[in-house]
DNA sequence: CATGAATGAGTATTCATTCAT
DNA sequence: AATGAATGAATACTCATTCAT
């Protein structure tokens, strides 16, 4: 049993390790670019181990973008009791932005993008699980703040859905299309003028 | 000369032809996917003449790209003087979505996200001359709303890019990543609600 | 008639551009690299005037041969009745060397021992007009120095053969290798010293 | 550690078998012509082994033709004490005729003469290993037999050039042009007569 | 269970040659 | 006679996947 274990945390070692590898090639060069016999190197394991661990580069593909789909989880966090709703909205976007740039997000939206003709329910799985994920969580917080009076009852899953909309226009859209965008050195204020949008709707 | 004319005509003819077919297969496949031989044969075409127009892949693929990003040129309309600024709205809703649709500029919009990391330069055209030309001429129709009085003055290139945002969050964004996502039946009464939240903070 | 001949002298001199623009091609490049459509261009004519004049790359190419073996007649020159045959020899160095060079010789038998397997006539007749012509030139003027008694009676088609030889070892022999030989500094002490074996076996 | 070294001698004779392969193709057809498909078929491989082993045509022209080089070393022999110089070079041009002809020395020379303007190195590779690898091995001959008093002291570096040119001219560069190029009958009195104008100006 | 050598189908690109004008 | 656009066959090279050891 013991040996089996073992053998069993040396497997998963190199699937980890595998995933790792294919991760950061899928994400640099996307599907059709990246190459098994790469991964197997990066991975520093045969192709054929390679093979035993996912039967084709499609399956391979959809572990890496479901474990990296997996591995965002930006809580827009627990609010503080007392926080202000453009207190909270502030903590929220620079947990989101923290957790983006960490999981490298980006890359991993354009790489399920790419692959919508190909691999159509891979692509939705990342969008629900990523984008829907998160509007998710926005509700909760919204809910959570119209519970403490800090916004108007008002449709939360629909502000939810504008809210991240504005943001993500600002910060997010323009980097799927270019990939070393910088922030604007205006961008807390930019933020700030979007708060300020959503407040004068749904403010308290 | 007229044989020239001619000759010109009919290669132009090709041209298009090829940009055409070329279009429908890259929207369809992706870049890497995409088989040159099978565009010539589906432009009527063969090979070699397909290389006399295009001298590689590459420059086929921005060829068709810069193709349809000048295609798209969504005006927001000529407003009706007495237009009311909810009515603009809903009129510069209906015209891009007709464009957009009409112009596959979702399909656009993935490859060009497909392929930031080969080809850099043309995502970053995509990104200027669709998204960009899109805040502009939002943007332009939003000082003539504020010069008309329907709406407070305000930082309008700010608006037009959160404005476009909330929309595309809305209609767009699920559709890059559901190949055949289709409007919801509510549609118009988000657009009417996300309208409410611009003319909440910036409306007369 | 004077039409026709004007229309004759026109198409000849167009056939001359060719096999001008094609020698250069192919002493460049070599048969399989040079390019027909670059013939048509640099010769200023169509492609398919190219194909009027010369119906395959192979006809084209053995006019070029034809005609650069053609160009190449170092004549040995006519001795001065009273040139020593030390004199004569040099004289004809020296003239031999500035036909090749002139002429390209070294890259004309280089495209020609190219072709042996798929042009063997070719390379025979480029072998036989070029290589036997000279043999042929140098013996008439061993001969004409056995009678006027500047070397002694011998089998001048040998000698003939044998003088080229050590002639050739030593300056045509290593630029056929290497495309930018230069002469080396004691070629003339080197060839002098080739002319005294020649005069011990041979010399008066 | 056996199955390793297994693994090399499969492998190595992989190679060795490509390369022979490739050799007859490439002496054959000349490097544009040979064919990559039919190098592989040959060595009964398929052609991404080939290139497993050779990264490019290029590659493997050059892998070709280093080995053809280094196999052709036609001493000339340990001359026996009492050997005149007349008999040893008689012997020197037997041995090196044989070598010559099991090497296939001749569509060596052709081919890298082919290529001189593509592959200029390999070129001047080939002269530098094959031809002046003669010269050096007759010159050594040359100051044996000067040091043993069978020949006169002279300048044995320039006399093994003009030696071999003799003999190239009459045996060798006829060859260069024809393939199936025969000795001549008189191949014999020819080489003791280019034998006799060496010793009437070098023989003690 | 791990290896890495071997596979062969697949693709972009070139070029000699032809033909409608 | 001249044009140049069009052809399609040919070829170097790649890569996902398998199998003998």
């Amino acid at each position: 049993m013991t040996l089996e274990a073992q053998r069993q945390s040396v497997s998963d070692a190199k699937r980890d390790g595998i995933i790792k590898a294919a991760q950061a090639l899928f994400l640099r060069d996307g599907f059709a670019k990246a190459v098994m016999a790469d991964v197997a190197r990066d991975a520093d394991v045969s192709t054929a181990t390679l093979y035993k661990h996912f039967e084709s580069k499609e399956a391979l593909f959809e572990a890496v973008v479901r474990h990296a789909a997996a591995t965002v989880q930006d809580d827009f966090g627990a609010m503080a009791p007392e926080t202000s709703a453009r207190d909270f909205f502030f903590q929220a976007l620079a947990s989101a932005h923290l957790v983006h740039q960490q999981a490298n997000v980006t890359a991993l939206l354009r790489v399920a993008i790419a692959e919508v003709s190909s691999a159509p329910e891979l692509a939705r799985n990342v969008f629900e699980t990523v984008v829907c994920g998160r509007y998710n969580r926005l509700q909760a917080a919204l809910d959570e703040m119209v519970r403490r009076g800090l916004l108007k009852p008002h449709d939360t899953a629909f502000g939810a859905r504008i809210g991240i909309g504005m943001i993500k226009e600002l910060f997010i859209w323009p980097a799927l299309f270019v990939a070393d965008f910088q922030l604007p050195a205006n961008a807390l204020e930019r933020a700030d003028e979007a708060i300020n949008v959503y407040l004068a709707a749904y403010g308290a």
